[in-house]
DNA sequence: CACAGGATCGTT
DNA sequence: ACGATCCTGTGT
């Protein structure tokens, strides 16, 4: 089996973030069911990391699709991206929940011997199980990191973003959230609609 | 060079 | 509700 090819990521980072839910995530040992991610956008979206343009840290974001954008967040958490769209544009999909599929052990040694959901919602448990260093910032997702087409499209709820407050009021209530319908393991359910629902309620100006 | 604050988490 | 914990981006 072969990594998901740099042409997956070459689209715009909403249509990559529905394709991305139920993929599978590989970090040596451990292997991990992408289960709510969410998309940052360009340009125009005034949550995205790269809203002030290219800097060092966001340089991956605008490199060329298929490879990590890792940052640290609250000076401890390694938040995992995965960069998507042309080269020159600034845009990734922020994983934000998985279920363990391998290596189940090492997921609960790295996450302080918990059990359950509790071990992988939310994008700092994920960085954290995954045992990802800040190194691998700009890494090809064909190396370390390594991500596994789904077998077939699962259903899917939408709603906004989290933690964002900075962003313009357009892009707060954005449905660019994207999750596995029905699943125990994401970190939140509140505000989550289902994806048909959304794309045929009006529009918010 | 100083400083404000963060795409969060776990405990109180 | 709050502290951890430190790097980043911005402004001077």
């Amino acid at each position: 089996m072969r990594p998901l090819p740099a042409e997956f990521y070459a689209r715009d980072a909403l249509e990559v973030a529905y394709d991305l839910i139920g993929c599978t995530i590989t970090v040596g040992e451990v292997s991990v069911k992408i289960t709510e991610v969410e998309a940052y956008r360009h340009p125009g979206d005034t949550a995205n990391h790269a809203r002030f343009g290219r800097t060092p840290r966001n340089a991956p974001m605008w490199g060329p699709p298929g490879h990590a954008y890792i940052y640290l967040c609250y000076g401890l958490h390694r938040m995992l991206n995965l960069v998507t769209g042309k080269e020159g544009e600034a845009e990734a999909v922020l994983i934000r929940a998985a279920e363990p599929v391998e290596g189940l052990s090492l997921i609960r040694e790295r996450r302080g011997g918990k059990s359950g959901p509790v071990l992988l919602t939310g994008p700092g448990k994920v960085g954290a199980a995954l045992g990802l260093p800040m190194a691998w910032s700009g890494r090809p997702l064909d190396a370390e990191i390594q991500v596994f087409a789904r077998s077939e499209a699962p259903p899917l709820v939408v709603g906004p973003r989290v933690g964002i407050d900075y962003a313009s009021e357009a892009d707060r209530v954005a449905p660019w959230r994207v999750a596995l319908a029905g699943s125990a393991w994401v970190s939140l359910r509140k505000s989550l609609r289902s994806k048909e629902e959304a794309n045929t309620a009006p529009v918010t100006p």
